[in-house]
DNA sequence: TCCTTATGTACAA
DNA sequence: TGTACCTAAGGAC
């Protein structure tokens, strides 16, 4: 499930599984067919993520799988023998040891070096990308009326974040997701993407988002451990009507350009910069 | 079995 | 702002 660091791992294990040898290309629900059988024998030479967009190079001419898994893509990946594939498999890689299965992607297209690098000229720095940095995103922020919680998602401005790393970052530094990007200082969004370079890389290590402090986990605080089906231990996100568990209070949630947002009123106030 | 929901995005109006 | 798209799981019946 999809934020940025989840397409990292993802990049990261197709290169562990299946780079540098030759893989057999299948689309057994029939979409992908026929880029499938033109990718056939040939080798996995390079993976790269930006933000939520997943790229699989093949040789040897340059050419390239572009996936974004949207909302309900999927993968599963592990150790030959491969499953039988359902027909919701889109796109199906194979090697004698490792199969990967792609489920319900918004996106699974072949294309060019040209149109990707397009993808990447629209995308904003992603936290997870070495080289990326927070100044074209700050130089965004600074000067938008827009909400931080709309511009934290919006992958022009920074690529990668979703609905959960936005409700927990903004809650780790006391920030109300209504404040306006313009009224937040240089120094209060480097903290912010500090902190999402430090959470994202630890999703890509877990595989999943992790976000509470360790002062604050169910052991150390001696509550019950969360459960859900985004498997890590979060402050807010999806604990609308359930108690903060720094002051107590309840948490809210309201519909924020057709996403849940989630935020403590009490702990992320208005007027905090 | 049906309905709702979900870590997302693009496009129409 | 609303809607369409893709899949799977959980809960209500």
């Amino acid at each position: 499930m999809p934020e940025g660091h989840t397409i990292h791992r993802l990049a990261q294990d197709h290169t562990t599984l299946f780079a540098g040898r030759k893989a057999t290309v299948t689309s057994p629900q029939g979409k992908f067919s026929d880029a499938a059988d033109l990718l056939t024998g040939r080798e996995l030479t390079r993976t790269e993520a930006h933000g939520k967009h997943l790229f699989l190079g093949f040789g040897p001419a340059d050419s390239w799988v572009h996936i974004h898994l949207g909302l309900f893509g999927t993968y599963a990946m592990g150790a030959t023998p491969a499953p039988p594939p359902t027909d919701t498999v889109r796109l199906r890689l194979l090697n004698e040891s490792a199969y990967a299965d792609l489920r319900g992607p918004t996106t699974c297209a072949l294309i060019t070096d040209a149109e990707k690098q397009a993808i990447h000229e629209r995308l904003g720095p992603d936290p997870l990308r070495p080289s990326d940095g927070p100044a074209k995103a700050y130089a965004r922020i600074s000067r938008s009326r827009t909400t931080i919680a709309a511009l934290l998602m919006d992958q022009k401005v920074v690529a990668g974040v979703g609905n959960v790393y936005r409700a927990e970052v903004l809650f780790r530094h006391g920030i109300d997701p209504y404040t306006p990007g313009r009224d937040l200082t240089e120094a209060r969004f480097t903290q912010i993407w500090d902190d999402l370079v430090a959470l994202m890389r630890e999703g890509v290590r877990l595989g999943r988002i992790d976000t509470v402090r360790p002062e604050h986990t169910p052991e150390a605080m001696n509550r019950p451990p969360r459960v859900d089906d985004h498997g890590g231990e979060v402050y807010v996100y999806r604990r609308a009507d359930q108690t903060c568990h720094l002051c107590g209070g309840e948490i809210r949630t309201a519909a924020l350009a057709a996403r849940n947002l989630f935020w403590c009123p009490t702990c992320q106030p208005p007027g905090a910069r």
